[in-house]
DNA sequence: TATTGACTTATTGTATACAAAGGATTAAGT
DNA sequence: ACTTAATCCTTTGTATACAATAAGTCAATA
């Protein structure tokens, strides 16, 4: 496996806990590697904000709640936009696209309702991508990038994230109600509806938050 | 001199262009460094997405016309929303600083104008710093984070970028509407200013670029 | 008992050595 | 002459070895 994918959902699984370092030789024990293709990974985590420099070494960076506060701000800025533009640009394909990923998402949020069983990993991914697929149809690949480090961040918090059945239905109601503004064209309705769905989820993180 | 910065500022100021292959070897002798340290500046330029991986090794990121609209587009979403929001919450340490930047750079172009001579590190750093004191103004660390990453893009293209007295004063003038807005507290029309300084940074950089 | 200082240890940062994989060059065959 | 195949060479990817530095321990003195 390769080592930044696996320090990487390390930190976001919360294996890995804030403010612990991150040895090498450890890693490489781990992962049966020398020491030098980890070191690489870590600059890369590095580079995306994830583990911060110690004096000597790295430590997987701990989000405070003002972090979390400003990272849905950013997110509610892009993901807004990009649902206006996917209103505005979006193709036939685009919307097939995100149909077909909030059916899915439907599905996983009902089985998960249903059988009172909580595969957060499966809801997560289903939601990223819906979120996906709408970010797409903005065809911008840089606003796609940056988005791509933004979102993860929340996640690490996710275990009490998705906690509760109301949040889901609330979650799959937004859904759709953003994919119905982006069908019918509407930009305005689109990003109002998906800065309202961000700002329910900013909420909720941050109620379960202490300091 | 830390591998890092010298990678990239070869890249920012052009030296290293376009597709052209890094060699880690021939960075190595020119640094005075084993590849170790090279290898891994050049993981930290990748993840920023400075430079991309071929088959073996990396070269420079050749950004085509398209890529230059899309971070221009992006660009324009960030700083009109951090425009915005310091209007909203500059303190007045805030507006002392960008009207320190504002000067500086009103000192710099009218140098530049009445010499005649074309300093294009010194404009980019005086026009850089009086951004960076508006995006400092949001008082959100992670906008700051993206921005300065999105923002350097353009600077490769920089040589025409500044190449006439008129974009200069232009570009002056709309530096101190901004302030203006800032100042007064009006969060859209500091935004719509931004918008509009940073559209005319944006067409004027496309009209010289072929593909 | 607390604090400071030297010493020891563990871990990082850098260099080098080795292995593997592309790419290039040359030669052979059609 | 052009294409194809095989070999060689260059460069990357990984491992290991060495050097440097930060941190931890222990002892000594106030």
């Amino acid at each position: 496996m390769d080592a930044y994918e696996y320090i990487k959902d390390a930190i976001v699984q919360g294996k890995f806990e804030p403010d612990m370092r991150l040895g090498e030789e450890s890693l490489a024990k781990q992962l049966n590697l020398s020491r030098t293709p980890i070191r690489e990974a870590i600059k890369q985590l590095e580079a995306e904000g994830l583990v911060v420099p110690l004096k000597r070494g790295v430590s997987v960076r701990a989000f405070t709640k003002e972090d979390i506060r400003q990272i849905y701000d950013l997110r509610i800025l892009l993901e807004g936009y990009a649902a206006s533009q996917a209103a505005h640009f979006r193709t036939e394909h685009d919307l097939k696209a995100m149909e077909k990923a909030n059916k899915h998402y439907e599905k996983v949020i009902n089985e998960c309702i249903e059988s009172n069983i909580r595969n957060i990993k499966e809801i997560v991914d289903a939601n990223q991508q819906y979120h996906e697929a709408i970010i797409a149809a903005t065809k911008n690949s840089h606003i796609h990038f940056h988005l791509s480090k933004v979102v993860v961040v929340p996640i690490i918090f996710r275990s009490f994230y998705w906690y509760n059945h109301f949040h889901l239905k609330q979650s799959l109601e937004s859904h759709k109600i953003i994919l119905a503004a982006v069908k019918n064209k509407e930009p305005e309705r689109a990003r109002i509806a998906m800065h309202e769905h961000i700002y329910q989820g900013r909420d909720h993180v941050l109620k379960h938050l202490s300091n």
